[in-house]
DNA sequence: CGCGAGCTTGACGTTGTTCAACTAGAGTGG
DNA sequence: CCACTCTAGTTGAACAACGTCAAGCTCGCG
């Protein structure tokens, strides 16, 4: 289904800066793509061609390893992905793949610059993403430096309730693996911390169903 | 000494983007303050004022909290700090404290925020700078994530010495439990590890005095 | 029905932290 | 000038947290 980006529902916050005739120049050079789970959207290293905005379904952005990979976060509509190949360096610097089946919309980097040189008020609201992402990264570097595995998976359990689902049972979209890679901890601990759990009664899970029955008691471990 | 912001050698890259007026009017709003060691230049969560440039000595970038502190970065010369409280909250997301004297140029940030709205070329420049910060932070949780404590350090060490200081002599600007608090590790593991490396002959060092002896099997320690 | 990937469990080993005691050096007051 | 104190640094031993390994299990799917 075609959306004009005026219209878009789902479109990141920066697009409110554009214009009519802005509005209409982006929506003529999109391309709006399917990805299937496991598909690569951004691939880590790679010449910056595009900035993609995700219109629907979750992603993992990840950093590549040759022995440990690492999950940076899971993002779904409106995330904006890509700007942080603005650099000198013009790569991307990490990886976006998709973890279901994800609608993308496709925007040449070249367009976006090029409105960016004319519309400042834009380029204010992309500073106002990057800094968006910095306070991200400042509270995962935190996260990684200062939490245990109990805390780290709690606040990971909480954030899926809060901002991805939006609701207190929801189905973990990544396999037990991934949690680990997004959690910085093996494969077994995810198993154990979330069994464990489960039987002081903060969660129901079965699979990946999972319920928070004590959010309070969560919130706190998870500090 | 009082220095205008055209002829600052030390100023960071994105005044080159700025006009002749521009960096008058930059240089007639500015403030050039001299901090010692210890002083506080930027609390965390207090609310933006300005921007600040370092024109001389170093200073550490870190995010204090109740029990335990991190230390993000040391910088020095050119940096540009505060930027990343350009977004809605409007507060600074980090400490920054001087380890030495330091000179800095404190901008107001509604003169920067002017000049951005005017020059799309500086608003670009800035974007390249957050980006930078991007960057570094990836390398972070990378670091933190993937890296054992000799790992840590030896990176830490080799990049005091090509980073800040390009010699292989140096001596450290902060203290043992300082170094702890930037590598996220046990102030003894500190010790213990820079012990260890002296053993094995891959630096040579007295108190804060450290040299660089094999930088070859330190880069492999550190990856 | 059997295969395989992902999941689960327990035992064990390693890494790094914590604790406690000790040392060295710098600043202070008598 | 010498005791005194205070802080930073150092050391070893005990301990906890977490990762690794190996084996077994589950469930969807051909």
């Amino acid at each position: 289904m075609y959306t004009t980006c005026s219209s878009c529902p789902n479109r990141s916050a920066c697009f409110d800066e554009l214009s009519i005739n802005e509005l209409t120049k982006v929506t003529e050079h999109k391309s709006e793509i399917t990805y299937k789970k496991g598909e690569t959207i951004i691939k880590q290293n790679s010449a910056a061609k595009h900035i993609y905005f995700v219109k629907s379904g979750l992603v993992k952005v990840h950093i590549e390893n040759e022995d440990k990979n690492l999950i940076l976060e899971v993002s779904g509509k409106s995330s904006m992905l890509g700007v942080t190949a603005l650099n000198h360096s013009k790569k991307y610097n990490f990886s976006v793949t998709a973890i279901e089946t994800v609608e993308v919309c496709e925007i040449n980097i070249d367009i976006i610059s090029n409105i960016m040189t004319n519309n400042v008020a834009f380029s204010l609201s992309i500073i106002n993403e990057l800094n968006t992402s910095i306070d991200k990264l400042l509270s995962k570097v935190f996260y990684l430096s200062h939490k245990n595995i109990q805390s780290r998976m709690a606040e990971l359990l909480l954030n899926f309730s809060d901002k991805i689902f939006e609701s207190k049972t929801f189905i973990l979209p990544i396999s037990r693996t991934e949690l680990a890679e997004l959690t910085n901890m093996a494969k077994e601990n995810v198993v154990r911390t979330l069994k464990d759990f489960e039987s002081k009664g903060y969660i129901k899970s079965k699979g990946r169903q999972v319920e928070i029955i004590d959010y309070k008691s969560l919130s706190e471990i998870s500090q």
